[in-house]
DNA sequence: ATCCAGGCTCCTG
DNA sequence: CAGGAGCATGGA
């Protein structure tokens, strides 16, 4: 086991502390392992299974990016700092935003509050889809136990310094199961199962490239998402915010955001969708960073989870 | 038991 | 093209 390292400089305001409570608390959080003062990962770089870490270089806020693997190159090192830059929106100028939202009271006060969080992403496209998919129409606890036995049962794992991590599923392995007799017994419903193969298989077969969406227009991406069979706009609106980074989407029909909407600005219920959509008109360009505000938020006001089972377990990080 | 949960598909009018 | 029924599943 090789080890490498660099440091990165997020682009002032850069509130790490914030990015590494989201994920703390996130139901979305099973592939990554979060500690009191950093992130690490296992994903797959070039032609490698290696585990990421991230975490605070010096106290002037820059942020060392360390990769862990076999046999490692210099080209290891660049995947890994460009994927944390990704993943946490490092480069991204946000000196605009304060100016931007302060036109909305109740958004000026969360831009303030959560002064340098940016949208923190799902290192993998594919993974941000299934679960966005394995997410729809049941309460995030439920999801979140779907999400950790899917990974538990197809993910490769990797073992580093007494810790085991565990590689979300590549598209082909999750192309290759059988509804009816992997995942049914992992709770999924039906329709679930089907969703989650049939656009595994869209990927595994080169027919949608997850990575290219990032370079089209938001509503080119959100199109071509909805092709697929249990990919509506919501879901579609959530890969491009988690998934892959696009900082003026949101999903104005995702339940939490409506409900949180509509008691923020006095409606005393939840707001509609056409309502969140006309609000979050006020909000561009940051309309992804608005929406991870109100999560973020939501987040903050649930009961505490369960305490983690065992320091150094897979997956540990869900409650 | 009943209602709800980070929607989607498919079918009406 | 807007609106709604029906759908799966488990948890509170």
């Amino acid at each position: 086991m090789t080890a490498l390292h660099a440091t990165i400089v997020p682009r002032p305001p850069f509130a790490f502390d914030l990015a590494l409570e989201y994920l703390r608390t996130s139901p979305s959080t099973v592939t990554e392992v979060v500690t009191t003062d950093a992130c690490l990962r296992a994903v797959r770089l070039l032609d490698r299974d290696v585990v990421v870490q991230i975490g605070p270089a010096s106290p002037d806020g820059s942020l060392s990016v360390e990769v862990h693997g076999l046999d490692l190159r210099p080209a290891h090192l660049a995947a890994a700092v460009s994927l944390a830059e990704r993943v946490l929106a490092t480069r991204v100028d946000v000196t605009a935003l304060e100016r931007d939202l302060a036109a909305d009271p109740v958004m000026d006060e969360l831009a303030r509050r959560y002064r340098g969080l940016r949208p923190v992403l799902i290192a993998d496209p594919l993974e941000a889809l299934v679960w966005a998919i394995i997410g729809q129409q049941i309460n995030v606890a439920f999801a979140a136990k779907l999400k950790r036995a899917l990974v538990e049962r197809f993910g490769r794992r990797m073992r580093l310094a007494q810790r085991e991590f565990v590689l979300f599923p590549d598209a082909e392995t999750l192309a290759g199961l059988d509804h009816e007799r992997d995942l049914r017994p992992l709770q999924f419903s039906r329709q679930k199962s089907e969703y989650v193969i049939g656009v595994a298989r869209t990927v595994a077969t080169g027919r949608l490239h997850l990575e290219a969406l990032r370079r089209a227009e938001p509503e080119e991406a959100i199109a071509r998402l909805s092709q697929l069979k249990g990919v509506g706009r919501w879901t579609a609106e959530y890969v491009l915010l988690r998934g892959l980074g696009f900082p003026d989407v949101i999903p104005a029909a995702d339940g939490g955001l409506r409900r949180i909407i509509g008691h923020a600005y006095g409606f005393g219920r939840a707001a509609t969708e056409a309502e969140v959509r006309a609000l979050a008109a006020r909000w561009a360009p940051w309309r992804a960073y608005a929406a991870f505000y109100w999560w973020f938020t939501l987040q903050r006001a649930a009961p505490p989870r369960v305490p983690r089972a065992a320091e150094g377990a897979p997956c540990s990080t869900l409650g």
